[in-house]
DNA sequence: ACACTCACG
DNA sequence: GACGTACGTGAGTGTT
């Protein structure tokens, strides 16, 4: 090569604390503060576009600090000690200047241990060996011992990006009056009050360079001063030798760091547009991008691309966002709050920190009527307490501890939830909040670490507390068995040892805080700041009002029904015993199998993995369309056994005794796509297929006044598969509300009757979940070669759904994950798995989990909204109650039953504005009437 | 604890 | 050629 090689090596972390100042505070699309961010881009960007200027880089690499601990801090402890914290709004910026590197597919260096000034010097230090000139661009003094400018040789000069001004001897001489190999003489004599390098007392920079200057180095400046005429300079420097020497060996840059790229893999090259281009767009850099469009590709033409040594990380493997060092949690360190004077200090702190993890200990897991145990509290690590309000007292003669009054410590403690001022951070905070709305207590504002762990790591991991606790944090929480045990042996929370409830809740108020803190820095840098702020976290103190809120049953009216399914199964009973020939469990699958293919000899059988005999409702509609009368019976006592056990048995014991309604539980993070679960009792999963079924829907009741109101989205998921996947034939039979199924049985088959229809419906669903020839084979009865052919029939007619499929697998695959229209990610870690059958299976769930998410997200954005809009229309005595999948359910009074309808319809047809507009219409149904069943 | 079956969207 | 037979859930029952 003729060319000369020129390294630039550019000083990425002291470059971002000047960008800082300097800019405005910019935010990205995301309300993430990146001013700093877009500095360090445009400067990036110009220094690669000098590739091909005389001066320009051949070479190029950002070197960064690894962490703000170095081997320094070993020679000195209190090195950069009093730093101040970054800015708010500058640290999740730090992240980001990796992730804008890597966008520039530039190498970004950094060594655990050893500073960025460090590799900086061992690199120069490299490449002059190797005959190369050497530019930092930085502006950080410390550097400027690096310079060179022999007559013959290779070069090292500065560069100050922002001034736009090159530093070379001159520049050192006349900011240190000496030669650069003599800067860290005089630095060691002035110290740095940023890097809390301490010098010699009373010398600055004058009386250093001076003394430098006057004795030619640091050493014979010191030895000097015992010569000296008295005075205060000639006291402190031989008082302070010491310092003096410590400083300089704490200014003296390492220069021959093991270099963790080699030279050569440093050239620069011609820049991917495409990874630059996603950087900037999701950063709102449209300049920049505007420019890259116009084919301004920093770095010129394509050449030939840069042997990357640093492989490109994948675009979404952001880099993990780094904390300030925290102690070890330690479970020693917390306090039982009993006084009203301990319990306003921890108040008053909270005040003071603006932030406070909460967490409320219970009798009971029941936040709607569990009793009040105690509120733990943390500000911060190591800082936390446990109130207990509510301990002792189970046993009469037992002593109950010492604790602050319920009413007194409520009384504040209210004051601190809703004081605006001070965010309230909880794990699962729709429980809290439940627990707390007993005694009048709202938490406003807050944040969640359920919910925003689970709206950056859907499908990584569950998230809960410990899981997460042990995930992140590296630590082990006490778990609540080891402190209430199990079984027969478990205790109530209010009989565990103040000491003991002290260490439990006070932890698990710490770990709250802890992942708060790590999380709050990933949601913006991860994209997971809207979903979080818009949808999940406002639900959860709505979902909290529904469960409160409950719905009433009818517990009359199950038992009867209870006592007509039993009957009817007794009967049953008796005639399958007979055609079998002998008694037997029917409700085990073990004996039915047994019986039916093994005694009764009855062919065409197929056995599960465990090696039993299938007898499930496929098998059993089988064997009955081969004419066998026990099938049918078999089949008709199940379904009897279903509703009662799960439904009409189960409900009645669901009904709260100090409420009289059932309150189910909802998970916001139960179900990977973003929907939510239900739980104690499930309400999401009653009967409606089957008339039988369908009459406990009409055990679901209004109180009286009332009536419930069912509001139903038609059809939403085909819908948005025909948005999402555009296809115009379905977006135009929507849009002309005509029967979509019928509508893709004429593009399938060329015509519409119950079988086509039946068939088209069948292929609909199966490509919103991922269609396989066999699965559609099995659905359908035909062949898998019939089945295939309409499969590829499909994806002739609607091409935009293959294409669809194609895409969403490709960026599934580069990503890791899946999104939603509104940015709700699912990850889905099995579809690199080994096996081709798990990899088939999360395949299938990536091709569904966009639609289903978006769904969710739509009907979760009504939900969110919908507590304020019927508020606004003078509705507020209409109560949401229920939310299944693609239905809301309410309560009204009879008289306003019509105009919340409207309310309802408006808001849930409205759910995606202004985020975005869809391409087909939203329909709602609404059905009202005295049951849910009467609703439909 | 797990498999099976079945209720829902 | 083997694999296993549609996505997402929760609950009850029987078996190990």
């Amino acid at each position: 090569m003729s060319e000369k090689n020129h390294l630039y090596l550019v000083d990425g972390s002291s470059y971002i604390f000047r960008a800082y100042h300097r800019l405005p505070p910019l935010t990205n699309p995301m309300g993430v503060p990146v001013g700093a961010v877009y500095g360090y881009t445009t400067m990036l960007w110009k220094l690669a576009k000098d590739l091909h200027d005389a001066d320009g880089p051949t070479h190029l690499a950002v070197i960064l600090d690894h962490s703000s601990q170095s081997f320094r801090n070993e020679i000195y402890d209190q090195y950069k000690a009093n730093r101040p914290e970054p800015p708010e709004d500058l640290r999740p910026q730090f992240p980001l200047i990796r992730d804008a590197t890597r966008a520039f597919s530039l190498p970004c260096i950094e060594m655990e241990g050893f500073e960025a000034d460090d590799l900086i010097a061992s690199y120069a230090e490299a490449a002059v060996r190797e005959g190369w000139d050497v530019t930092i661009v930085s502006s950080d003094k410390d550097l400027m011992q690096l310079i060179r400018e022999p007559a013959e040789g290779p070069h090292v000069d500065m560069l100050d990006t922002m001034k736009n001004v090159r530093l070379g001897l001159e520049a050192v001489n006349e900011k240190f009056g000496v030669t650069p190999d003599l800067v860290g003489d005089v630095l060691a004599l002035m110290g740095d009050s940023v890097d809390n390098v301490p010098g010699v007392r009373g010398v600055g920079p004058k009386t250093a360079t001076k003394l430098i200057q006057e004795y030619g180095n640091l050493t014979a400046a010191l030895d000097g001063a015992a010569t000296m005429k008295a005075s205060k300079l000639r006291d402190n420097l031989i008082e302070h030798r010491a310092m003096a020497e410590l400083s300089r060996i704490l200014v003296d840059l390492k220069r021959d760091c093991d270099l963790p790229d080699a030279l050569d893999d440093l050239k620069l090259g011609a820049i991917p547009p495409l990874p630059l281009k996603t950087f900037l767009d999701e950063h709102g850099f449209r300049s920049l991008s505007a420019k890259l469009d116009l084919g301004a590709t920093p770095g010129g033409p394509p050449t030939l691309p840069r042997a990357a040594s640093t492989p490109a990380a994948a675009p979404d493997a952001p880099s993990t966002p780094t904390l300030p060092p925290m102690p070890p949690i330690d479970r020693s360190l917390y306090e039982t709050v009993t006084t009203i004077e301990a319990l306003d200090r921890w108040i008053e702190a909270a005040r003071a920190a603006h932030v406070v993890a909460v967490d409320t200990e219970t009798a009971t897991l029941d936040s709607v009527t569990g009793t009040l145990v105690g509120v733990s509290l943390s500000t911060g690590p190591g800082k936390a307490c446990y109130i207990p309000l509510g301990h002792g007292g189970t046993d009469m003669f037992a002593e109950k501890p010492e604790q602050v009054p319920m009413a007194d410590a409520l009384g504040r403690l209210h004051a601190l939830f809703a004081d605006e001022a001070v965010l309230k951070v909880g794990h699962n905070l729709k429980y809290d909040i439940g627990v707390l709305a007993q005694h009048g207590i709202a938490i406003a504002p807050y944040d969640d670490t359920l919910v925003m762990s689970f709206a950056l790591d859907a499908g990584k991991h569950q998230h809960g507390l410990d899981e997460l606790s042990k995930l992140h944090l590296d630590h082990v929480c006490l778990s609540f068995k080891d402190v209430c045990g199990t079984g027969k042996s478990q205790i109530s929370f209010a009989e565990v040892q103040l000491d003991r409830a002290t260490e439990y809740a006070a932890e698990d108020a710490e770990v709250a805080w802890r992942l708060w803190k790590l999380l709050k820095l990933r949601l913006p840098l991860e994209g997971g700041t809207r979903v979080y702020e818009m949808v999940d976290r406002p639900l959860a103190a709505v979902v909290e009002t529904m469960e409160r809120a409950g719905i009433m049953v009818n517990r009359d009216y199950l038992a009867r029904l209870s006592g007509e399914f039993a009957n009817d199964m007794l009967r049953m009973e008796g005639e399958i015993h007979e055609l079998a020939g002998q008694p037997f469990a029917i409700g085990s699958p073990k004996q039915l199998g047994e019986i039916l293919f093994d005694k009764l000899g009855l062919k065409g059988g197929r056995k599960g993995k465990s090696g039993d005999w299938s007898t499930d409702q496929n098998e059993l509609e089988r064997l009955e369309r081969d004419g066998v009368p026990i099938a049918r019976r078999i089949l008709e006592w199940r379904q009897l056994a279903k509703l009662k056990s799960t439904y009409t048995d189960a409900l009645q014991q669901q009904i709260n005794a100090k409420t009289g309604r059932v309150h189910t539980s909802y998970s916001l993070v139960g179900a990977q796509t973003g929907r939510l679960s239900s739980t104690d009792p499930n309400l999401q999963n009653i009967p409606i297929r089957t008339e039988t079924g369908r009459q406990i829907r009409d055990a679901f009741i209004a109180a009286p006044g009332h009536v419930l109101i069912a509001a139903d989205y038609s059809q939403i998921e085909l819908r948005l598969a025909a948005h999402m996947a555009d296809v115009p034939e379905l977006k135009e039979a929507f849009a002309q509300g005509q029967d979509i199924h019928a509508a893709t049985a004429i593009e399938l088959f060329g015509e519409v009757n119950r079988d086509t229809r039946g068939k088209a419906k069948t292929v609909n669903f199966s490509i919103l979940y991922g269609i396989s020839r066999w699965g559609l084979a099995g659905r359908l009865e035909v062949t898998p070669d019939e089945a295939q052919a309409l499969i590829a029939r499909y994806f002739e007619r609607f091409p935009g759904i293959s294409d669809y499929i194609t895409d969403t697998l490709d960026s599934a695959r580069a990503k890791g994950y899946t999104e939603t229209l509104f940015g709700r990610k699912t990850w889905f870690p099995r579809l690199k798995a080994a096996s081709q059958n798990e990899r088939a299976g999360s395949e299938r769930a990536a091709i569904n989990a966009p639609i289903q998410g978006t769904s969710a997200d739509l009907i979760k954005r009504a939900m969110a909204r919908m507590p304020k809009a019927l508020e606004a229309a003078g509705l507020d005595d209409v109560k949401m109650l229920l939310q299944v999948h693609d239905e809301l359910v309410f309560e009204a009074p009879e008289d306003k039953a019509a105009a919340a309808g409207d309310v309802i319809r408006t808001v849930m047809m409205a759910a995606a504005e202004p985020a975005l507009t869809l391409s087909v219409p939203l329909e709602v149904e609404i059905g009202i009437g005295k049951s849910w069943g009467d609703a439909h």
